[in-house]
RNA sequence: GGUCCUGUGGCCGAGUGGCUAGGCAGAGCUCUGCAAAAGCUCCUACAGCGGUUCGAAUCCGCUCGGGACCUCCA
C-alpha cells in the first residue's frame, strides 16, 4: 500500500503519515458540547473523521479514536456572566444539569448511528475527568506557567511564548495578542488578556461545580482536551482533528497545556475540517442560521422542502473535501440524494451478477474495458491516500456506474469483463462505499418479506402483461409508485424495484 | 484593524503547468404498450488585468468580490 499524505496544519503542508508507534495510531477528535441539539456542521468532522478512522483501519493500523464529550459546559465569555453554560440553560428547562446533558449525549448517539459512523474507542466525558484536569492544572502551576488568583487559576500565556511558540497552529502572533487594545470585561483578574483560565471559582449560584485545591469552581475551557487526550493517548499521539473553528484559541491552548505537563508537542498531525455554509456564511449559533440534524431528517425547516435521508447527507458531505467550506442548500442536498441512489441502485443490482451465471469466462472479451476498470479500481487507494480525497474517490467510483448498469441490462455483454474483474470489482466497491467510506447500502433486514411480496406482485404484473391487460399492470405498479416503490420494467420481460 | 482562506460552466463541486473530473439540472437519440429506469451523444468553464513560461484554472503581482479566525462556536 502506497504512503498516506495527511495535510498538517500545523506545518501547513501535507507531509507522510507515520505513526509514533508502528501499526498504531492514536486519534484524538474534539465530541460535542451537550448542552443542546447537534447542527449539520457539526455532523461535518464527525463524518470526516469517522472514514479517517475507517480508512486507518483498513491500512491495517491498530487506531485508538478518542471523542470527548464535553458536558461541563463551557463559558458564555470569560468573565462577563460566571453562569455555566448547562447550568443556565437546565435553570430554563427545569432539568437537572446532569438530565440534560444526558438527554442530549443520547440524542448526539442516536444521530451518529444513523449517520452510520463508527463509536469511537473511548468516549470520555468532561465530568468524568475533573480529577486529572485538575493534576494537570497542579502541574502546570508546579511549573510555573499559571499563577491563582481569588480562586481561579490562569495560564500564563506571555511567559509560555518567551520559551515556546505560542501561536505557531494558529499563524498567531503573541505581540499583537498582547497589545490588542479591544477591551473585555471582567479581566482584572488575569495578568494579562492573552491568558485563559483553567480554574475558574465558581459563584454560589453555580450548579455544576467542584471541590478543588483553590476553592470550589469549575475548569477552563481547554483543559478537559489535554487532559483527556494526556491520559487515553499519552503525552504525545499522532492525529487531533476538529473543526477550523477550534483551531484558535482552543487548540493553540491544548498544545500550551500539554506542551508544559509533557514536555513534548503533543500533536504530530492535526488536521482540520472546514466549516459548512449556507448562503455563503458559516452555520453557527452566533450567526443563528443552523439546521438541527433531526430538522434535516424530518424535514421540518422552512428551507427544506423533504426530508433528507442521514446518508444522503453523509455523501453529501463526503463528495467535497474536508477542507474546502462546502455550501448547504436544498438544492443540493436534493442533487447529493439523486446521485447516491443512482450510485447506489447501480451498485445493488451489480452486486447480483454471478460471474458464472452470466457467462463470465476467465479472459474478458472486451480488455480495453478490463483496462478502465482496473484503472479506476486502483486510483480509489491514490486518492484516499492522498489527504483523503473522498470526493474524488466517489467521482471515480461514479465512472463505474455507466459501465455496471450497462452489463445489467445487457448493453455490454456479459463476457465483456473476465469472471475474475467481476469479483474482484464487486469486492472492490462493497469494500470501498461501505467499509470505508460508511455508506450503508440495505436499509433494513425487514427485506425479506416485502421481498417476497414484491416477487408476487411482479409476478402478477409479468402475467397481466403477458395478456396485454395493461389496466391491471399499470394499477400494479401506480400503486406502488404512489407508495414510494418504482418499478420497472427490464429488457427482457424481467422486473427490479427499488424504493426510497 | 491584524492573520489566513477563497472566487471554476444553470447549480453543487474535483482539479498535482500541457491530457474529458464527477454529480444535479437541461437538450437530442435508443429501448418501450405507456411510463420509469438505463445506455449513448451534446452543453467544455475557470472573477478582472498584467507577468513568468514553448504552454496556466493551476505559479507571481495588482484590482474587485466572498468568507473564516482574532469572543462561545464543528
Amino acid at each position: 500500500m502506497q504512503s498516506l499524505y495527511i495535510y498538517n496544519s500545523l506545518t501547513r503542508q501535507k507531509e507522510k503519515f507515520v505513526p509514533l508507534v508502528p501499526g498504531y495510531v492514536g486519534m484524538y477528535v474534539c465530541g460535542p458540547t451537550v448542552s443542546g441539539e447537534s447542527h449539520l456542521g457539526h455532523a461535518r468532522p464527525y463524518i470526516t473523521f469517522d472514514v479517517v478512522y475507517r480508512y486507518l483501519q483498513h491500512a491495517g493500523y491498530k487506531v485508538r479514536y478518542v471523542r470527548n464529550i464535553t458536558d461541563a459546559g463551557h463559558f458564555e465569555e470569560e468573565g462577563r456572566d460566571a453562569t455555566d453554560k448547562i447550568a443556565e440553560k437546565a435553570q430554563l428547562e427545569k432539568l437537572e444539569p446532569m438530565e440534560l446533558v444526558q438527554k442530549y449525549t443520547n440524542l448526539f448517539h442516536w444521530t451518529m448511528e444513523q449517520f452510520n459512523t463508527l463509536p469511537p474507542s473511548i468516549e470520555p466525558t468532561a465530568t468524568g475527568h475533573i480529577i486529572e484536569q485538575i493534576a494537570m492544572i497542579e502541574e502546570i502551576i508546579k511549573a510555573g506557567y499559571a499563577y491563582e488568583v481569588n480562586g481561579s487559576v490562569y495560564f500564563d500565556v506571555k511567559k509560555y511564548a518567551s520559551n515556546y511558540e505560542y501561536g505557531k497552529l494558529s499563524g498567531r502572533v503573541i505581540d499583537e495578542l498582547l497589545t490588542t487594545t479591544r477591551e473585555l470585561e471582567g479581566q482584572e483578574e488575569k495578568r494579562d488578556r492573552a491568558d485563559f483560565a483553567l480554574w475558574k471559582a465558581a459563584a454560589p449560584e453555580h450548579i455544576m461545580r467542584w471541590k478543588s485545591p483553590w476553592g470550589v469552581g469549575y475548569p477552563g475551557w481547554h483543559i478537559e482536551c489535554s487532559a483527556m487526550a494526556t491520559k487515553y493517548l499519552g503525552g504525545q499521539f499522532d492525529i487531533h482533528g476538529g473543526g477550523m473553528d477550534l483551531l484558535f484559541p482552543h487548540h493553540e491552548s491544548e498544545i500550551a497545556q500539554s506542551t508544559i505537563c509533557n514536555h513534548q508537542a503533543p500533536v504530530c498531525y492535526w488536521m482540520h475540517n472546514n466549516m459548512i455554509t449556507i448562503n455563503g456564511r458559516k452555520m453557527g449559533k452566533s450567526y443563528n442560521n443552523v439546521i438541527k440534524l433531526t430538522e434535516l431528517f424530518s424535514g421540518q425547516h422552512p428551507l427544506l422542502t423533504k426530508a433528507f435521508h442521514p446518508m444522503t447527507i453523509r455523501f453529501f458531505i463526503l463528495q467535497t473535501h474536508y477542507s474546502s467550506t462546502l455550501d448547504f442548500s436544498n438544492e443540493a442536498l436534493l442533487a447529493a440524494e439523486k446521485g447516491l441512489k443512482r450510485l447506489m441502485d447501480a451498485v445493488e443490482s451489480f452486486y447480483k451478477i454471478d460471474p458464472i451465471l452470466v457467462g463470465a469466462k476467465e479472459i474478458g472479451a472486451d480488455p480495453n474495458l478490463e483496462a478502465k476498470v482496473n484503472g479506476w479500481l486502483a486510483q480509489l487507494p491514490v486518492l484516499m491516500n492522498d489527504d483523503f480525497s473522498t470526493a474524488r474517490v466517489l467521482a471515480t467510483i461514479f465512472e463505474l456506474v455507466p459501465v455496471l448498469n450497462s452489463i445489467k441490462d445487457g448493453i455490454t455483454p456479459a463476457g465483456a469483463l473476465s469472471a475474475s474483474i467481476i469479483l474482484q470489482t464487486q469486492a472492490t466497491l462493497r469494500l470501498w462505499l461501505e467499509t470505508i467510506l460508511g455508506l450503508r447500502l440495505v436499509q433494513a433486514a425487514d427485506q425479506e418479506k416485502l421481498q417476497g411480496v414484491m416477487e408476487l406482485l411482479i409476478d402478477i404484473r409479468k402475467e397481466a402483461k403477458g395478456r396485454r391487460d395493461f389496466i391491471t399492470s399499470d394499477k400494479i405498479r401506480d400503486g406502488l409508485a404512489a407508495l414510494g416503490i418504482q418499478l420497472k420494467d427490464e429488457k427482457g420481460g424481467g422486473m427490479s424495484w427499488t424504493h426510497d
